[in-house]
DNA sequence: AAGATTGCTGTTACCGCTAACAAGATTTAC
DNA sequence: GTAAATCTTGTTAGCGGTAACAGCAATCTT
């Protein structure tokens, strides 16, 4: 593998030069840039990780924890360590993934931690390191998410413009920040359209959501959408309202959020929020490593914009 | 953080002395090695990854293929992923994940790879560093896989003394070896039991596996078990069934392949041969630390036992 | 009893890179 | 025209480890 002296040597020039050419170009002659990075090319030179770590007194190694019970929420973070691990690839950081934060051996320098809840923010707070965490918080920590209330708003507009009657919200029974949002969006767009919220809420299983729709079917009139919080809850209200009546595209309204492998296993697929996981993982190793470059900190809360996906579980028009 | 030096001093010894004490204990003094291990202890010690990287002339990095399209195979790699990682970071290495070979920038120790195709093996064949692959090949490279033959062959007699008159195989449609596997396991458990083997395969889709139901269910005598070999083409199966008869559990019987998220959201549950994705996980993450470290590879083809995981879609007794 | 062997510890040099400083050349200031 | 400022490049030292070798005492050979 070629080195910096090796890439000095071809341009004639000292090794010190090469690494100011790469770290510091302004304080370098455009004339020896040239045949520096030529140099460079010609030897297929890539950097030494562990050298660059040693002197900087960096590891180049990013933790991301984890926090919440992998079984339950598999398919929803595939893609947003996918989008974490190649911006940080592209910066030639590597990843340590964690599932439990006691076994925190060996050292890194900055932290990805999802799933947070109330107690772990004491040993969060205690970090030393930079930390970005993706969700929505109420500590003040930085943070990527999804824009929650954008969503809803998106999915409840979409609900009105299809002309469903009642438009009733399904919330996951959690006091988190992000169910507040998707709340807030709902009721917002419900309220500029002078209707009336409806809102129901259940821990976040499939089959909560349908023995609600099968217990309360005679209450449920035709013309009714669903504005879930998650796809979960949206699975599980399609396939109650199945149980009950098959005509559910022309006569029901069922909309999910995540859109994360879920709705597409629904028939028909349903119509949800679509969370950009794989930009989210981007956004959260990008907020990571410019902390740790600038250290320095200004709160940072970054949104960004789901998609609303069309399905076959609303109706078309 | 405490170096070699620090140890060093606090144990009067030299660095060298405590570097050894680590890394060739047989040739240090057992008194030495007490009082240099307790200022290890004292001071909290923790070795210097880029500093050992940087002479060993490692880099304490694994890259993970993962070269299926990641869209359809999400939650199932997630529990493989997590395996992987947690045993590298118990020995200091950690992970860049790459969906796209071409991205192959910066360097490694070896390569963990799956979802290879036919097409990859010019390239893998070609790679300079140890690598294990996750699932059989026909290749002789190194791998880790559920035994695949051993999972059917469980699913086929438990079929069998559940007293299905009718067992039924329902493949994917590819010519892996996995596939092969799978379908072995069956025919033999049929053909020890005298019974005619009776084999479909599709793409791995559920719709076409419900399609398939659909299509020729008046050729569907009740009292069939369906074997499949995954639990997409199962939850098709049993999506179809319920179409055309609520009466699965004790009529009819679907037994599914992963037991990764899927055979969880299908309502009954599914029953399925559940790989151990976490163990295999750890599987591929030692085996290839152990060839970096040996330096010498004799073929090896670990397999590793799946467990059959009843639920709901077959009958009980 | 002298030389050879063994067992254990220390010294040196180096892995590849970069910060800090040194130093020469050129430009600017007055 | 000379001193100071600026620009550009090179030299040195050191990040935290480890291999290779040197050195010395204790033990073994014959």
């Amino acid at each position: 593998m070629a080195t910096l002296e090796d890439i000095a040597k071809v341009a004639h020039v000292s090794k010190m030069t090469v690494s100011r050419a790469i770290n510091h170009p302004e304080l370098v002659r455009d004339e020896l840039k040239t045949s520096i990075f030529s140099a460079m090319h010609e030897l297929n030179y890539r950097p030494n990780v562990a050298a660059k770590a040693l002197v900087n007194n960096k590891t180049q190694v990013i933790k991301f924890f984890v926090l919440e019970d992998i079984d339950i929420t598999e398919p929803y973070y595939m893609k947003l360590l996918v989008g974490i691990a190649e911006y940080l690839a592209k910066y030639q950081y590597s990843l340590q993934l964690m599932t439990d934060q006691h076994l925190d051996i060996g050292a890194s320098d900055g932290y990805i931690i999802t799933g947070m809840r109330d107690e772990d923010y004491d040993w969060i707070k205690r970090l030393e390191l930079p930390v970005v965490l993706f969700g929505e918080n109420r500590w003040r920590l930085d943070f990527v998410d999804t824009n929650n209330e954008m969503g809803t708003q998106m999915a409840t507009r979409y609900a009105l413009e299809q002309g469903y009657d009642r438009v009733v919200f399904i919330g996951i029974d959690v006091k988190e920040p992000f169910e507040y949002s998707r709340e807030n969006g709902y009721i917002q767009v419900m309220q500029e359209n002078q209707r009336m919220p409806e809102i129901h809420r259940f821990a976040n299983h499939s089959h909560l959501a349908m023995d609600f729709i099968e217990a309360t079917w005679s209450r449920i009139t035709p013309n009714t959408c669903f504005i879930c919080a998650s796809d979960r809850l949206a699975f599980g209200i399609q396939k109650g309202i199945l149980q009950m009546s098959p005509e559910i595209a022309t006569d029901y309204g069922v909309i999910g959020f995540d859109g994360v492998f879920l709705d597409q296993v629904a028939t028909p697929q349903l119509t949800t929020v679509e969370q950009p996981m794989y930009e989210l993982g981007e956004a959260c190793a990008e907020l990571l490593l410019r902390k740790i470059k600038d250290n320095y900190y200004p709160l940072e809360e970054r949104l960004l914009q789901p998609k609303l996906k069309i399905g076959g579980s609303t109706r078309k028009k």
